[in-house]
DNA sequence: ATTAATTTGAAACAGTCATTTGAATTTGAC
DNA sequence: GTCAAATTCAAATGACTGTTTCAAATTAAT
């Protein structure tokens, strides 16, 4: 009875490049008929496939959130707290430079921000509170017992805003800012940094029993 | 033979309202009609004044830009670089967190990243180049001399992205992951965080001779 | 060859807005 | 008080953009 399992594929091609053309344009700025012609595909497949443009879209969101969270948990489990936290800032930032399934997640945040579609809400927190919280436990395994809830978060709040600048900077101007091209190498170096940057100023907030 | 100086004052009270409106919905989703009605004055006036749409734009960035820069220099010259840099993190925070003429600088740029309208490019870098330049006299001042330059401009990222936070996430979320509302008593207290972390994070590197 | 799942292109449809227009109103100068 | 220019106004224009629908054509599996 039910043959052809061809569509499966086609779906799938329309989803991935739905979540490369959302995270780039923002739902409203991106056409199914983009999605569509970069997925070679014709344009009522999206209509065949989800309904419609914000099915779509959630599903698109979905798909990326599922891919977030796992290669990262995975990596900064274990060794002392400093060297924890240069694992999980490497981490974080690959998340938001890297091309692939991941990096999408904090454009598509972004966007979300920017001009909000009210489609979303409340997914996402699930999938980032585990390594918030993550990071909460590391940065206060460095800082101490001692210092207070609200310093430990103020904290998490400095490293990943230093992280996200790949997110929310243009990479043009940020070139300019270093002076040099943004190749691998830098931004290992600028990882580095954020490492040993952060972990001075947690210790200084610990020092000082904040 | 005839003045008529009423029509300065409406051309005015639409500029204002402009920049209000672009920063908050961007160029595309702002509708001419939006900033009228907001301006109390009637849907022509913006051809009338401005002959277009795009126009008004322009003319919106280059007011928002001449409001920009003025009350932050006078403010953070003299006293210690541990000093300066406080001061100076204060102001960048209250650029980003008032509702004034100046928290939208940091809004229309936030704006132009997500969908860039190409409508404005360079004027911007002249604003800022000022600012960047006495910040980083100042971290040069606390780090030393024989820091390198590159660790210099990463620690300016790592200041300016921390004070960025206030742009780039959502004030309901900022609210949630700090566990309270945000309150200017808040503000001030994560603007003295920013301070003593990165501080802290300036010394280290001119420690370890970067 | 039959059947049902796909694919297709074109047409229909729904909105959204910037801009124009020309008349009405206000203003300031004389 | 009158005139001309400057300004305001409401309505209409008019273009464009982009989603969705539909019926016909194609394809894969049995």
């Amino acid at each position: 009875m039910t043959k052809r399992e061809d569509g499966k594929e086609t779906r799938k091609r329309l989803l991935k490049t739905a979540c490369d053309v959302f995270a780039e344009k923002g739902y409203r700025k991106a056409k199914v008929a983009d999605i569509c012609i970069q997925a070679g595909v014709n344009v009522a497949s999206v209509n065949y496939y989800f309904g419609n443009k914000a099915t779509l879209y959630k599903e698109a969101w979905q798909r990326v959130l599922e891919n977030v969270q796992e290669p990262v948990l995975a990596d900064t489990a274990g060794g002392s707290p400093q060297r924890r936290l240069r694992r999980h800032i490497q981490s974080l930032i690959q998340n938001f430079t890297a091309g692939g399934d991941i990096g999408l997640f904090s454009r598509l945040y972004l966007m979300e921000m920017v001009n909000p579609t009210g489609l979303m809400q409340d997914a996402w927190h699930e999938t980032i509170e585990p390594r918030r919280r993550e990071l909460h436990d590391i940065i206060r395994g460095i800082a101490g017992p001692d210092v207070g809830e609200l310093s430990i978060r103020l904290c998490e709040l400095s490293i990943v805003n230093q992280c996200r600048m790949f997110v929310t900077i243009k990479n043009s101007d940020l070139e300019y800012m270093l002076d040099q091209p943004l190749n691998p190498d830098l931004i290992r170096r600028l990882a580095d940094h954020i490492a040993d940057f952060s972990l001075a100023g947690i210790q200084a907030v610990g020092g000082r029993r904040g």
